[in-house]
DNA sequence: TCAAAAACATAACAACTGTTGTAATAAGAT
DNA sequence: ATCTTATTACAACAGTTGTTATGTTTTTGA
């Protein structure tokens, strides 16, 4: 097992914990304790907590962030966006951890400035993926010619942050088909009216 | 002053340090310091901490929710759900400290099966009272007839969420006509197609 | 095979946490 | 004025936290 495998064993540790019993509450022993190891190993492959949290942090935006890039080269038009979308949503119940973990990391957030920042920069990233897909949307006439393509990409991280959010706190909420009409009939509203 | 004056004072302390310094931050005495006093002031009027921080999320929802309901008896029609949304929005700077509250509760109730629930009370009230707005407005024919009434519900509950989420998190994101914009535009999607 | 390095364990540190008990003070009523 | 009660202060408690230092074990590489 190579250094960086046994970095992510660690971070995954880190976050089961942090699904299970809170963000404040994943001390360094009680990663070690999940580990099954000591806290030595922990603190000998990340320099502090917040170097750890924020690499398990990274890495369930990473891995969504993947699947959804991979679609875009499977599908295409507005299915491509519609599916970029759902690919984010907590359709299953194993897509809920992660964003229990998006959830915690962003209450954790305020407060604490540099933190703050962090997300700023995930939806920045999330949102020049968007603006860029709805360009091409735009040049194929399949999307108005009038939108405001930075907002309206804004709209959609909006719509999938609502709906995640509202899955997290309570699992019924919405069902995996509920949560995908909202989105098709969030962006049936950018079409050319026809 | 009465003891439930003196009783939201330490609230709106905790309210503040909060905001400031983030939840878990919020310690006894950082917010005794808050308030210009010791701590067995704030141990005075509250058994423990959770029942100050609980009491200081109430607060924040109670308000809203107030203002919310006052909207009820000035508006009518599809204005009137318009104005209750849109009270629920960021829209003034001043507004978004009380999300500030809202989220960083919400990420500080994941691992935390009972705050998950006190979430869930809060929104089954929204629910009840969006759900009745749209039964109204269903029965004076201004939405569409076949509309799931407790979805539409929900989702109007993940659009305010989610766009206050992206605010708190990045300000400029959305500007306050944005935010109206938005949710007309959800609104008008209920709208009998005529 | 043997030294060098990587990986892990353990313990101690100081700082901070919520809570509790006790004492001091202020207010109000009799 | 005096007794009672509400309010506030302070200190101590036991527990937890992140971090650091110092060992111990295991692996690696020549």
């Amino acid at each position: 097992m190579t250094y960086d495998d046994r970095r992510i064993e660690v971070a995954n540790a880190a976050w089961r914990v942090i699904i299970r019993e809170g963000l404040d509450r994943a001390s360094m022993r009680a990663i070690a304790q999940e580990l099954g190891s000591s806290t030595g190993v922990v603190t000998h492959y990340f320099r502090d907590k917040e170097e750890l949290t924020l690499f398990a942090l990274e890495r369930v935006f990473e891995n969504t962030l993947e699947s959804i890039k991979a679609c875009v080269k499977e599908q295409q038009g507005i299915d491509r966006l519609e599916q970029m979308l759902c690919l984010a949503l907590p359709l299953e119940t194993r897509d809920r951890n992660d964003w229990k973990v998006w959830v915690a990391f962003l209450g954790y957030s305020i407060g604490r400035e540099h933190l703050i920042q962090e997300h700023q920069k995930r939806y920045d990233i999330l949102r020049q993926l968007l603006v860029k897909e709805l360009a091409d949307l735009q040049t194929a006439r399949l999307i108005r010619a009038d939108l405001d393509l930075t907002f309206e990409a804004n709209a959609l991280i909006a719509l999938v942050d609502g709906i995640s959010t509202g899955v997290v706190i309570y699992p019924k909420q919405f069902s995996a088909e509920q949560q995908q009409y909202l989105v098709r009939r969030h962006i049936n509203a950018l079409l050319i009216s026809s």
